[in-house]
DNA sequence: CTGTATCCCCCAGGATACTG
DNA sequence: CAGTATCCTGGGGGATACAG
């Protein structure tokens, strides 16, 4: 594990001049990005953005997540950052994991992406059967 | 192809009172949020955001992506409604890609995301750093 | 309960060649 | 230029067993 090529540097580019070098493959951020946005972790930050969940707690919540996957992914969120992990020194053992600050703000982000998406799945899915009736038959 | 297995019901949340299904394997819209945040797909409608681009100019711009796997995204995203593409009847042939309205509205929330974390990489990194001094022994 | 270690399968996706 | 078709490999990720 532990495994990027990150270097330190990026740019801290505007809304408007996008210049970020997020489009090349060095770029730091892409990782963290790709741990936010993938598979399994948009859903765990999601999970955890209304409230904080213990390990099982969240493999319920997160439909289809396998132990494995449920613990690479929070271990990647908790180094970016993202994620902070409790663990209470009693037995049978207790860890809460619960979302930072940072984490929060995220979560916001993808949220907004979330509803955005979500709000027009019915363009959508008008958009899908156009496409599929339009090149269907091949 | 258009192998998804996607049924036309979803929630819809407000912000505050987070019961979607995205959580659920079967959420329709999870297959768009894979295609939009997939590996492909964020930076092939970032790069569209700031303009209008040609097959190759795309695959030039976005670093590290294949022919083949462009093309599958562009696909994607043209069957979602996110990209229009336009193909000129002219020899050589020339075919454009650009955001539909949709598109740029997915973009922006995508690209909300990006700065997000884009400006808090030195967080991210610094807490990469403890993390894997932690228990970077082993 | 909270995980880690192992095995192993499958397909995302890269390389290459070819077509219109 | 704009793609499709084919082949092939790596590693993402599931299942299971085990450990503290």
């Amino acid at each position: 594990m532990a495994s990027d090529t990150d270097t330190g540097s990026m740019s801290t580019d505007s809304f408007d001049s996008l210049a970020f070098d997020v489009f090349s493959r060095a770029c730091p951020s892409r990782s963290t990005l790709e741990h936010v946005t993938g598979r399994w972790g948009g859903l765990t930050i999601g999970a955890l953005y209304e409230e904080s969940l213990r390990f099982n707690e969240l493999r319920r919540r997160v439909d289809g997540v396998s132990e494995k996957m449920l613990s690479q992914t929070l271990h990647a969120l908790e180094r970016d950052g993202l994620v902070l992990r409790e663990a209470q020194p009693v037995n049978p053992p207790r860890v809460d994991y619960e979302l930072t600050p940072f984490g929060r703000e995220v979560a916001e982000k993808l949220l907004g992406l979330i509803h955005c998406v979500e709000g027009r799945m019915d363009e959508v899915l008008a958009s899908r059967a156009r496409y599929d009736e339009a090149r269907g038959g091949r």
